[in-house]
DNA sequence: TTCTTATTTGAGAATTATTCTTTTTCGATA
DNA sequence: TATCGAAAAAGAATAATTCTCAAATAAGAA
């Protein structure tokens, strides 16, 4: 995902934000690091090109980009908190053995579970979105 | 969920552990708070009856039953892990407003699921096991 | 039942991830 | 370009979790 930089300011001033220059190679990080990476990764990553950005900062651009919708939580089982920069509808592969984490969208499906669940509500909730967790394994031994 | 202590134990044994009164309150806390309580929660409810228990060992009792697949862990955008002792196929509906976790069962959803990648498999990935995180809101205004 | 041994626990230090506080800096509008 | 509120830096603080190691104990053997 190559996004030019004109393009992410754009995003961060349509979301009402201040451009800065850590909020740049934070944002241009996360779509970089298509790996739904977590702080310390996107942290490793914008220091070598600006090795001044403080770790607070980090978690803090963060937070901003989630609150303002530019990028996504991404939770496993496991550790520390992982961003994902693809906000579109899409689901995810998890694999246990290598904590590696795959996008996953299928048109189909959102169809599929829309219509399911306009049939079928749930009494007492209001559904927003539906993101499936799918749990495997990578590469399996054929 | 009330389960007789004597299947508790039957549980630890058919999973290959020696039977603890750690484990045993552990467990059966997992099993009383069917709230998908935290290791916090957990450790402050069995303190009332097991006052000697240590923090350290509420996580390591807490892994191992995940290890040998008593209970599940459970991940929310928020903090801190969190546990569920309901084995059976099931997702989850979150409200970020109130931070509640409920179960969803659903069986003609999981046929449909089941059905639905039995015929469009995912290439490289041998799916185990699919959860839904259903998000939304409980009780909207109505 | 008692013994034996590997397993488990307690205690608290250590680590990791994240948040908070304060001061300083800086982006954007006028 | 001056101003002001927002953002960042620095690092202390906190929260959640893991680790270390000595002491206790469950479960099978004798």
């Amino acid at each position: 995902m190559e996004i030019p930089v004109e393009e992410i300011k754009e995003r961060l001033q349509a979301a009402g934000l201040k451009i800065t220059p850590q909020r740049l190679a934070i944002l241009e990080a996360v779509y970089k690091l298509d790996t739904h990476p977590a702080a310390e990764q996107i942290s490793e990553y914008i220091r070598s090109a600006h090795p001044g950005i403080s770790t607070g900062t980090v978690y803090k651009v963060l937070d901003v980009l989630v609150e303002h919708g530019l990028i996504r939580r991404v939770k496993t089982d496991r550790d520390a908190m992982r961003y994902d920069g693809i906000l579109e509808s899409h689901h995810h592969l998890y694999c246990a053995e290598s904590d590696r984490i795959e996008d996953y969208t299928d048109l189909e499906l959102d169809q599929m579970l829309e219509d399911y669940f306009r049939k079928k509500r749930i009494p007492g909730f209001r559904i927003d979105e539906i993101r499936l967790q799918i749990k495997g394994t990578f590469n399996p031994h054929k």
